[in-house]
RNA sequence: CACCCCAUGGAGUAGCGGUUAGCUCACCUCCCUUUCACGGAGGUAGCACGGGUUCGAAUCCCGUUGGGGUGACCA
């Protein structure tokens, strides 16, 4: 059999949807399980609404997710394979031949100056490696515009010489071009070509059952990654939507996901988004990820959230982030977590104010502070300052939890956060006892 | 309106003639615990409906209903 051949063909819009990523993963998944070769290829006919930019966004999302292109347009601007050009909008020399020839043998006429293809009214069988085979009744089949009146050709004639110029020997596109399949091949059997096998994936539909579109929570691939996700696991999860491993697993590598893929395993049936799942995917991948690996991401989504200054210590940087790494689930929840550690004026919460901060909560964290002045810098870690905790609460016959809850607010100005005492020896004891300093005076509301 | 596809709890799925219908997210309870999260133990919740076929149907067939898609000189 020959090497498989697939395409992603995505018309540049201006954003990178993630319907369309899903079909771009499934092909890729496809091409690399099989060793093949994965071709990307830009439907730009639609001058009015594509954009040469807009293919950037593509390549760019393609990239974050992990996907490279074997043939086609690059991000570096450079162009690979020699089957092309990749942009049909280079390529109407190629669509002229095909619509003449077409014409020469009478199978297309013109039509209020457009070009009609000669439908043939007889059935025509389609199959499908995914949705299986079926036989299309075409006795009031209209015959199909391939050439507008303006010389540009059509979608269904572009798409279709495309697939067969380039060799495509799989078409894996969403169902929503299920029903157009059948002109298709009968376009191919008017050029009197072999077709590619056809597999049409479910589409993602909101959580409403509606069809996802631009406009809708999720849709946009760069969102995620403004949002602080991890690719890997938006990866991960795009995969669950229509495939599954079939061994219970949700978190799963790409390489395992390669190794395991193939066509007639994808589900028939539409999947509705789910930002629930997603987010626990996203949790898992924070938490198993390294430090080095989520450092960069982090320090973009504190400058981007303004609160990590210009310079900073970046070992103090590391080890607030290890701390609270552990806790997050979003890169997008970052600033919130971390800002604190990085000012000294930051605000107190009005809540917790009220619960915490009471006159027995101010005592209490007057009486810590005066423990804390006596305990030696070096000692100021995890372990010696949780037996600090443990036997100011014994001496004083409270709850350790009395004197933890006024130190967490008056330290990070909240009432939840990272483990106290770990969160105590990554401040390091001059900020905790000048930050205890301040609280006193932040009576409770 | 016509044609096509689909149908397991709220969501994603396993199942492919014989199961107490499994798993994950979400939700609820409890445990762990310095908060939150993690982790652990439970719980609520499902084969859309109706006919067949069969000794036996979530699994096969038909119909109904429901959802989605297509029906462009958009892609």
């Amino acid at each position: 059999m020959d090497s498989v051949r697939v395409r992603f063909a995505p018309s540049p819009t201006g954003m990178f949807h993630i319907g369309s990523a899903r079909t771009a993963l499934f092909n890729w998944l496809y091409a690399r399980h099989t060793g093949g070769t994965f071709v990307l290829r830009i439907e730009d006919t639609d001058a009015a609404r594509n954009k040469p930019e807009y293919v950037d966004v593509i390549l760019q999302g393609m990239k974050w997710l992990g996907m490279n292109v074997d043939e086609g347009p690059q991000l570096d601007g450079t162009i690979k394979g020699d089957k092309g050009p990749y942009f049909q909008s280079q390529r109407g020399a190629i669509y002229k031949k095909y619509v003449d020839r077409l014409l020469a043998e009478d199978k297309a006429y013109e039509s209020d100056g457009a070009i009609k293809f000669r439908v043939p009214k007889t059935p025509i069988d389609v199959a499908d490696l995914i949705c299986g085979d079926r036989q299309i009744d075409r006795t009031n089949e209209p015959d199909l515009v391939i050439q507008r009146k303006d010389g540009s050709p059509v979608f269904h004639l572009v798409n279709v010489v495309d697939d067969l110029e380039m060799g495509i020997t799989h078409v894996i596109r969403g169902e929503d071009h299920l029903s157009n399949t059948h002109k298709h091949l009968a376009l191919i059997q008017a050029f009197g070509a072999k077709p590619p096998h056809y597999a049409h994936i479910p589409l993602i539909l909101n959580p409403n059952g509606s069809k996802m579109s631009k406009r809708d929570v999720g849709a946009s691939i760069a969102d995620y990654k403004e949002q602080g996700y991890l690719h890997e696991a938006v990866v991960n999860y795009l995969c669950l939507l229509g495939w599954s491993p079939k061994d219970n697993r949700e978190v799963i590598s790409i390489a395992e996901v390669i190794e395991k893929f193939d066509l007639p395993q994808v589900n028939r049936s539409n999947a509705h988004f789910d930002l629930n799942k997603l987010f626990w995917i996203n949790g898992e991948y924070m938490r198993a990820a390294s430090l080095e690996s989520i450092e960069p991401l982090a320090i973009e989504m504190l400058r981007k959230g303004g609160v990590l200054p210009e310079s900073y210590d970046p070992v103090y940087f590391r080890a607030a982030l290890a701390i609270v790494k552990e806790k997050i689930k979003l890169g997008r929840e970052l600033p919130e977590w971390m800002g604190y550690f990085f000012r000294e004026d930051f605000d107190f919460d009005p809540a917790a104010m009220k619960k915490v901060f009471t006159p027995e909560g101010l005592a209490n964290l007057a009486k810590l502070n005066e423990r804390l002045q006596g305990v030696d810098e070096k000692c100021f870690t995890a372990t010696d300052l949780e037996n600090e905790f443990k036997a100011l609460a014994a001496a004083t016959g409270q709850k350790v939890g009395a004197f933890i809850h006024p130190a967490r607010l008056a330290v990070s100005g909240r009432s939840v956060g990272p483990s106290l005492y770990h969160l105590l020896e990554v401040l390091g004891k001059t900020r905790v006892l000048s930050r205890m300093e301040r609280a006193k005076g932040q009576g409770g509301a």
